[in-house]
Formats: structure tokens, sequence, C-alpha cells
DNA sequence: CTGGATCCGGACTGATACTG
DNA sequence: CAGTATCAGTCCGGATCCAG
């Protein structure tokens, strides 16, 4: 960090090359990054119904693993989409909520799914159009 | 694929086997795979502003290898949201413009650039909270 | 109940070289 | 210019065991 004495640090110390961010993909990342992951759409889904408990979420949420529903919760806590409160008893209890700016991501995911849903068809149908192309293609 | 006999040919008669889809959770799979990895969103954001070449689309997106802006683009091909011509000329010349279908993912792009540039600052400000908190506790 | 720590296999990505 | 093929490095996700 001190700038004062690190004349030359051969590190590679550029990955920042970002350069576009002209119009629409400034901090696009951001969010994609997080709504890639398999899992913090469908944690975010179902906080959206209300609050959830840690076992409830991993109930509602079939597939997932502990491992990746904490990661998953703890990230949202951390970006502040999520609330999360303790109670101290025995056995702990945890519940997660949607903050408002939680719940306003869960609209736009919704918005999503509705465009999902939409157009499921239309993509699977041009898939296999595709691939049959493909097929005749080599033939 | 060539249904010799299909009397019905049910189309889309999978009743998806997916386990909650009780209401968001659907197919909202499909489209995230694809915008969450990182280049789609940003090719189809170029797109939308025109048609452009394969050399262009590789110019306009630093950063991206060949190899991953034909994945990108051979994949939305085939999903049939965005359109290749080839032009056979020497030297070779591939146009690519999105599809109607493809414009409107476009629009729910959009949607999340704006949702993202929004709430930038306010996750940012939760992350280093949280991360100055989690400091804290420690010590 | 909640969640941290570790091991491990597979998927995705990027760099490079080659073809038409 | 447009695209394919190969290879190696990385990271994610799952399973498991352990702790508060």
């Amino acid at each position: 960090m001190s700038a004062t004495n690190t004349a030359v640090t051969p590190q590679v110390a550029a990955p920042i090359p970002e350069g576009p961010c002209g119009d629409d993909d400034c901090g696009i990342r951001d969010v994609l990054d997080r709504l890639g992951d398999k899992w913090t759409v469908l944690v975010v889904v179902e906080l959206a119904k209300g609050v959830r408990r840690f076992r409830e979420l991993e109930r509602a949420i079939p597939g997932i693993s502990q491992r990746m529903l904490t990661l998953t919760t703890k990230r949202l806590w951390r970006d502040g989409l999520v609330e999360r409160t303790v109670y101290p008893t025995i056995p702990p209890q945890v519940e997660y909520r949607l903050t408002p700016v939680g719940h306003s991501l869960a609209g736009m995911v919704n918005g999503l799914a509705d465009w999902s849903r939409e157009h499921k068809d239309a993509i699977a149908t041009a898939r296999a159009t595709w691939d049959a192309d493909q097929e005749a293609d080599r033939l």
C-alpha cells in the first residue's frame, strides 16, 4: 500500500484495465456475478415470501447444500440485501429476511422469471432447430 | 428427433420434473445460467446498439478472447437470440444482430443495469460496513 | 440448529497455435 | 477476417466432519 517505496513492483498489478463502461456495462457485472451463481436467486425468491430460518431455507430449496446456503446467505447479508437476526437460544435460531434493497432485487428477479417463462419455449425451439440444422449440415 | 409416427406430438408435454417450481423459480435457471457467464451480457448489450461483425465485437469488448466470443455468440445464436449472417466473400464477413427475442432480453438486461447502478453504492457501503464489523468482532 | 473447515472432482476460462 | 483445437490453470460446488 505504501506508494512511497514501491518503485518497481513487477507484480502484474494491472488487473483493472476496465475501459468500456461507456453506456450499459458499468456496474452490471457486480449484480450478475451474484445472480449468476446457482443459488442466490433461489434464496432471494424464497425470502421474498417472508422471513425464513436457516433450516427452512434449506428445505425450501431442494438440492442446496449447507455449505452453499451458508455462503449464499452470507454474501447477501454482506451486501445488505438480507438482514440476519440471531436469537442466542438453545438451540440457536437465526432468521433471514430481505431488506428493502433486497426486495427491490427480488422484483428484478421476478421480472427475469417472467421473461424466462415467456420465451422459454421459443428458446427451446430455436435450440432444437439449430441442432437439427447443424446435424443436417454435417451430412 | 424425427418423430416418425407421432400422432399428437405433445410439444410442451414435458411437465418439467422440477421440484419446487411453485412460484418463481421455474425456468429462471435457463436464463440466469446464460446471464451468469461473464460475456453474454456484454455481447448482448453491444449488439443492442446495432449490427456488429466478429472483429467489431471483439474490439468493443475489451478482455474477451476469440474463443469466448465464439462460444458466446454461438450460444446466443443457437438460442435464437442472435441472428448470424455469413457473406462468403474474401475475406469472410459475418454479421451478428439481435433477433426480436434478443432485443427483449436486452431490455431486461438494461433493467438490471439500471438497478445495478441505482444500488451500487448502497451495496458497496453495506459491504464495507460489514467487513468493518467483522473486523471489530474479532478484536 | 447453525455454520465453519477441509478435501476433491468437474466445469469454465484464457492463451496459444492452426485452418479456410 | 472468422473460427476451431488443444492444453493448463482456476474456481465453484458437493460431501463430509467438526464445533458452538
